[in-house]
DNA sequence: ATTCTAATAAATATCGATATTTTTTAGACT
DNA sequence: AGTCTAAAAAATATCGATATTTATTAGAAT
């Protein structure tokens, strides 16, 4: 592997490069929900073959993010408020259990990966903003890496994808929502330091329904 | 369409047919935990091209039935005991929640749905093993189809073909588990029927749980 | 004998072309 | 006008060939 590998932002296959690029455009509604994805169009867009498309597309089904229908192609999943709610819902009711089995099983290096992700989340809201919500996951994430679950991170991880998603198509308009939301992070991570699991939680998931509140309304219009 | 096409189990795409014949072939252990999917191969095996064999590939990744390694091909997932245990506890979480939900949410064409699903499936102990299990995976399904969650019977679905390629994967030897299965299903069906959601999560997880004890022996040698 | 390296073989990933299917369009009929 | 039907256009799905990458092998050097 040559160092620009590493360091370049180039990945490594057609197919992995179509499959980042797509999902960062659905995430970021670029390409709007339920919209029709035309082989051709995304093949240029990508400036890739039809095959690396078709396979991103196919990868990205799993990620409930592409729906394919047989013989008619690929669109980007539909989003609506019944479909936002439920996967917050379904969010706050698996980050519960993760966030739970992670503290019950708390240790040492899950306390200092709690700290570190916090920290860089925290100096990184002077950066810009893509960089701090790869921490704001990464922080999110880490309070539930010590579940022992991986299955169960990974539908975490899905449901937060999703959840971003619709934050991303709501946030049309109207401004960045103005809470601290230093403080509640602040918070989750000391309740989760001292595990005490029943106020970790309990901030976690009004962290989670207050973004929810906002945005509902917003998805109403 | 023609006749042939909803009659015959041929199916529409060849991506489609591959990804139906490989998830079979995964799910009842034909082919290995673990073991590397050669694109030549399966080629040969499906008698197809290399873009739907890949495409289908790609597409059972979704189902953590397939792993994927950037410019290292396919591989079966893995399988052992951990993973089995996750699982089996995993899916006992979230079909209790979807099962209370359903309940919770109650009607009279649910009711119905059950009441038919168990009844093929009682009638179908006659026919094919195949056929019952595709029955009992419908009734086990119609259960959590109330839930109100697409997302949380997806995942369910999910965990149950897991569990199921467990299953097969244990069942080397053994003969089959000689429990009343009948009469489990039977509880299930009319704790639910009866809208007695703590009756129906008992008997539904202890259904659940002793297979699982049973198929975690197996997995020990 | 063991490790390192170069050459070879094998497999993956990708492309461009073509067959198949679906969608659209335009004309005929009621 | 509103459907139905056939032809044309567009898009999907698939194939076969090739470029790229990884894995294997055999020989050289320590």
């Amino acid at each position: 592997m040559s160092i620009i590998d590493e360091t370049s932002g180039k990945e490594a296959s057609a197919t992995r490069g179509a499959y980042m690029t797509l999902r960062d455009m659905i995430l970021k509604g670029e390409l709007p929900a339920g919209q029709k994805l035309k082989i051709e169009r995304l093949r240029g867009l990508l400036k890739t073959g039809a095959s690396p498309v078709r396979e991103a597309l196919s990868l990205l089904t799993s990620d409930m993010l592409v729906e394919r229908i047989d013989q008619r192609g690929f669109r980007a999943a539909p989003a609506n408020k019944a479909n936002f709610e439920e996967i917050l819902e379904l969010r706050c009711t698996l980050e519960d259990l993760a966030l739970r089995k992670s503290i019950a099983a708390a240790t040492p290096q899950w306390e200092e990966q709690l700290i570190l992700t916090h920290h860089r989340m925290c100096k990184s809201v002077e950066q810009d903003i893509l960089v701090f919500e790869e921490a704001h996951k990464t922080f999110h994430m880490a309070i539930l890496a010590n579940s022992g679950s991986p299955v169960l991170e990974r539908y975490c991880a899905q449901l937060y994808d999703l959840n971003i998603r619709y934050r991303n198509l709501a946030a049309g308009g109207s401004k960045y929502q103005r809470r601290d939301i230093a403080a509640e992070h602040g918070e989750i991570l000391e309740a989760a330091v001292q595990c005490d699991a029943d106020r970790a939680s309990a901030c976690l998931l009004k962290h989670y329904r207050l973004t929810g509140k906002y945005l509902g309304r917003e998805l109403d219009a």
